[in-house]
RNA sequence: GGUCGCGUAGCUCAGUUGGUUAGAGCGCAGCAUUCACAUUGCUGAAGUCACAGGUUCAAGUCCUGUCGCGACCA
């Protein structure tokens, strides 16, 4: 056996036995219909990204779930893998391109670009998954899979020739949500509405039939006058009406333009008028349908004013914005300038104004959305924390249509071919399928690609061979629906609401709706856990510009993996966003490093002895020889274990941790083993005592395992829990009953009794450890006490430990009396408890000390007093409330009078 | 504007069907280092549970309202 170094050292551990897990196959999912199964899918991160904080803690606690898993015996699967990132990649190599050779993806032309793409992709992609190995993820490396992987493209190809074929896919020329940056549109859920500061312009537009007299209009965009169709006013404003049907000029490119009246404009806005834009603006456009008017588009894909923008031509937007101000004054037409605040929407990824865009684009049409409510609201699929099953559905009820066409190279192009020269609004002159047609040359391919979304909406599906609706494989019958998800709220709708609804649609044969046990079997996950995002200390997001977030490879070589594990969940409180505090994370590593401590100071306590299951552990105890600690312990140790396993089926990952964390160093290292070591020292109950410590050892090692892998398969075998070649995940934890029922057919039966003895002997034990404190006798060993001690049980107690009480509170001799006389001590459950003095008493600081505590005595006497002499309380309230009531009182009343003892003998 | 969440010790948070004197970690103060661990131990101080009403024998917990903060949706 080898020794144990005095303090933590993670490095080395960490990557021996990584590499040892894998080299052994332990993290490889393997199909085995005989085993239950549970998998987890990675939210798959972009291929470009690095480890960022949030990952972090999403990811450990994919792993805990895992990793848990395979301790129960399931045959567990954690599938890692990345997305394609349309967007984000495709931009990030375009500027590398810029930057190095001074071209534009058109100077490569589109099949370079990607080939471009494929190997910066190849080269520089996919650092995350190297750097969650670090963090101990224990993901089924060899099915790395990623979006743009030929089968996954298959899949994702024939997801929306299916939908085409079954009516939900269609083209259409609609206002999308235009990025002039990334020059592509974004479907709503790209885009972030975020309050912006500009200013309201009110104009004034003479009336063409009356001359002399205006219409005031407000707007915040006066640079898209020039693609004014009309202005709008509601039908039944008196102040309006009688305006409807006449004419207004338009003060450049000047020219009459029609009033008309649409209830889609809001009276108590501005002045009640509304430009109206319809290839600028959604309600503008849709006005412009009702009233036939033609839509002048007057902006470039680039954000730049175009041709029809009169003289705001070439100028760009903002710019315009401003131009367009200064016209309008040159004219006349300007009333005023206010400053405004309103929500403007910006592009997610080039974080810039989005520009509301006419365009043919490709849309779906959500299909199963009623079955994708019900897969919630009846409990099929659980949400954690549930609060978020509103915000699920408040999406669902208020759905629209999902843009999906991306104006981008990098990416699954869109499987559709348009017969050349021919009307693309006739579906005959379409071809929807995996393969080009086979007159090609009449045929050209539709040059956009899909959303990202609209291929990890596929994840749970196609990263297990699914292909094609109706088609199955052994891996898709064991693993789906997968056990759980953990992501983050924040893509409620991108992608978890789209996986749902996708697994209801595709996972098996066509169906037009799905009864409950057919909703059970299509969908994507039966949990999904929404972790909190992770701010910095004063609350902010984190991110790159603010510089506020720590490198977290730099924080695992810190506290070591299990250690930055640890603390993250401590610090994690349930489905709230998390304040990182780096101080607070260092906890995790000092619990790691006070469990390899316990263990070392085991080793160095005795010889080991077999330790190679639990019932050799158990079989090394010796009833006769259990004291009330020992009791105590393995009675904590039974309750911990199942805590554990609720806390875990709960999701309460915080618990967890922080009942791990009360039971090792609170219950364990502070009380049972320091209590323990007069037992150590005699070698008639040595042995007896480290069996104790070895069962909670590897009981709590098995349940510490899921959070920290590292630390504890490395102390598992060193104190012999296991062969070499054996690893921890393969041993059930079991439950706190299966621990009783071992321990009781070795004749050993715990009582809760005993454990209450413990809890008076632990209080005890402090009030000593106070009242020399309050001496300055805090660190002598041979103080003196004198106990009156409360009834004869209390005696009872305390004589039977008397030594361990000794050695715990430091004292030479206990020594007991009917009568406390003239003396002041401590108050304790067992009895009143005096320190033979050496020095002189602090009888000022004393005073006030005891001044206070009979205060509050007081307030709990009166309290008491009056609740039992209120006729209501005592004929409603329940027996055992009564009774404590009752009891309470009587000890209120005699530390009262004590304590007013102390305090007249001080004078 | 709508929805959801939060407001408990200096800080960050627990507090699970309402029930005995509200807890933890950090921080702070004092003491301790031949003792497994200073990534430690012991002790201590510190709270009108945001505010105002209500229900109840009993409210940090349930209800209503107010204020403050945050998120999402419009």
């Amino acid at each position: 056996m080898a020794e144990i170094p005095k303090s933590y050292e993670p490095q080395g551990v960490e990557q021996q036995w990584y590499d040892r897990w894998v080299e052994a196959g332990c993290f490889r999912g393997k199909v085995d219909p005989t085993r239950g199964a549970f998998a987890v899918m990675i939210p798959p991160p972009n291929v470009t990204g690095v480890l960022h904080m949030g990952h972090l803690l999403n990811n450990t606690l994919q792993d805990i779930m895992v990793r848990r898993a395979r301790q129960e015996g399931k045959s567990a699967l954690w599938l890692p893998g990345t997305d394609h990132a349309g967007i984000a990649t495709q931009s990030r190599v375009e500027k590398e391109l810029k930057q190095k050779e001074g071209k534009t993806r058109h100077d490569l032309g589109r099949e370079k670009f990607i080939q471009v793409a494929a190997d910066w992709r190849d080269k520089h992609g996919g650092i995350i998954l190297g750097q969650l190995r670090k963090l101990g993820a224990s993901c089924d490396w060899d099915r790395t899979v990623h979006t743009l992987d030929a089968g996954y493209s298959q899949a994702v190809l024939q997801t929306f020739v299916t939908l085409y074929e079954r009516g939900y896919v269609y083209r259409g020329k609609r206002m999308v949500n235009w990025c002039p940056v990334s020059q592509t549109g974004l479907s709503d859920e790209e885009v972030i509405m975020k309050p912006s500061k500009g200013s309201l312009y009110r104009m004034r537009y003479e009336v063409a039939e009356l001359p002399g007299t205006y219409l005031e209009i407000s707007t915040t965009r006066p640079e898209t006058i020039p693609g004014d169709a009309a202005v709008a006013v509601h039908p039944e404003d008196e102040r309006y009406q009688h305006l409807i049907g006449k004419h207004v000029w338009r003060p450049f490119p000047r020219a009459q333009i029609p009033i008309v009246g649409d209830t889609a404009v809001e009276k108590a806005f501005g002045t009640g008028v509304l430009k109206v834009t319809p290839a600028h603006d959604r309600t503008d456009f849709d006005i412009g349908k009702r009233h036939d008017l033609p839509v002048l588009d007057v902006m470039n894909p680039d954000g730049t004013m175009n041709a029809a923008a009169g003289p705001l031509a070439g100028v760009e937007r903002f710019k315009a914005r401003a131009l367009a101000e200064k016209l309008l004054e040159e004219l006349g037409a300007l009333v005023k300038t206010e400053p405004y605040e309103n929500n403007v929407g910006y592009s997610e990824r080039a974080d810039v104004p989005i520009e509301p865009r006419l365009s043919e684009q490709w849309f779906i049409r959500y299909p199963k959305v009623e079955e994708a409510k019900r897969a919630v609201t009846a409990g099929i699929i659980k949400f954690h924390p549930e609060r978020w099953t509103k915000t699920y559905l408040h999406w669902l009820e208020n759905i629209q249509d999902w843009c999906v066409s991306r104006q981008l190279w990098w990416g699954h192009r869109i499987p559709v071919w348009y017969r050349k020269g021919a009307d693309r609004n006739d579906p005959r002159n379409l071809h929807v399928s995996l393969t080009a047609p086979g007159d090609a040359a009449a045929w050209e391919q539709d040059p956009d690609v899909l959303d990202t979304w609209a291929s990890s909406w596929l994840w749970c599906l196609a990263t297990i061979g699914w292909r094609k609706p109706g088609e199955t494989n052994e891996e898709l019958k064991h693993w789906y629906p997968t056990g759980a998800l953990a992501t983050g709220p924040d893509i409620i709708f991108l992608w978890v609401a789209r996986m749902i609804i996708a697994g209801l649609e595709l996972h098996g044969p066509e169906k037009k709706t799905l009864t409950d046990d057919e909703i059970r079997q299509r969908v994507p996950f039966r949990r999904v856990y929404f972790n909190g995002i992770i701010r910095d200390k004063l609350g902010r997001k984190m991110s790159k510009s603010l510089g506020n977030s720590p490198e977290p490879l730099d924080l695992i070589a810190k506290f070591g993996a299990d250690g930055l594990r640890f603390g993250l969940l401590s610090i994690a409180p349930k489905g709230q966003d998390i304040l990182f505090d780096e101080d607070r994370v260092g906890q995790g590593r000092n619990f790691c490093n006070k469990l390899w401590n316990a263990a070392r100071f085991r080793q160095m306590s005795g010889p080991m002895a077999d330790n190679s299951t639990l019932a050799a552990v158990v079989v090394r105890l010796n009833p006769a020889q259990l004291d009330d600690d020992d009791y105590a312990i393995l009675q904590g140790l039974a309750e911990l274990t199942d805590g554990t396993t609720k806390h875990l089926d709960e999701h309460e990952f915080t618990a967890y941790a922080q009942g791990l964390y009360a039971f090792f160093w609170g219950d364990f290292c502070d009380w049972y083993v320091e209590a323990s070591k007069v037992r150590l020292k005699d070698p008639a109950l040595v042995g007896n005592c480290l069996a104790v410590q070895d069962l909670v050892l590897r009981q709590f090692l098995l349940l510490l395992h899921p959070v920290a892998p590292f630390i504890s398969e490395e102390l598992w075998h060193l104190l012999g829990y296991g062969p070499e070649q054996d690893f921890i995940q393969n041993h059930h934890t079991g439950s706190g009953g299966d621990l009783l029922r071992v321990l009781r057919e070795h004749s050993i039966k715990l009582s809760a009794a005993k454990v209450g003895d413990v809890a008076l002997l632990r209080e005890f034990v402090a009030s000593v450890r106070g009242l020399k404190s309050q001496a300055n006798q805090a660190t002598r060993r041979d103080a003196v006490i004198t106990v009156v001690a409360k009834d004869a049980t209390a005696k009872k107690i305390l004589q039977a430990n008397r030594d361990k009480l000794s050695n715990m509170a430091g004292l030479a001799e206990i020594a007991f009396a009917d009568d406390a006389g003239d003396r002041t001590g401590v108050l304790t459950a067992l009895g009143t408890v005096m320190l033979e003095l050496s020095g002189s008493v602090d009888v000022a600081g004393e005073k006030v000390r005891l001044g206070k505590e009979l205060a509050k005595l007081e307030q709990a006497v009166a309290a008491g007093e009056a609740k039992l002499t209120n006729e209501a309380f005592v004929s409603k309230a329940p027996p055992k409330i009564l009774d404590g009531a009752r009891k309470q009182l009587d000890e209120a009343k005699a530390k009262r009078d004590e304590i007013a003892r102390m305090l007249t003998t001080l004078g």
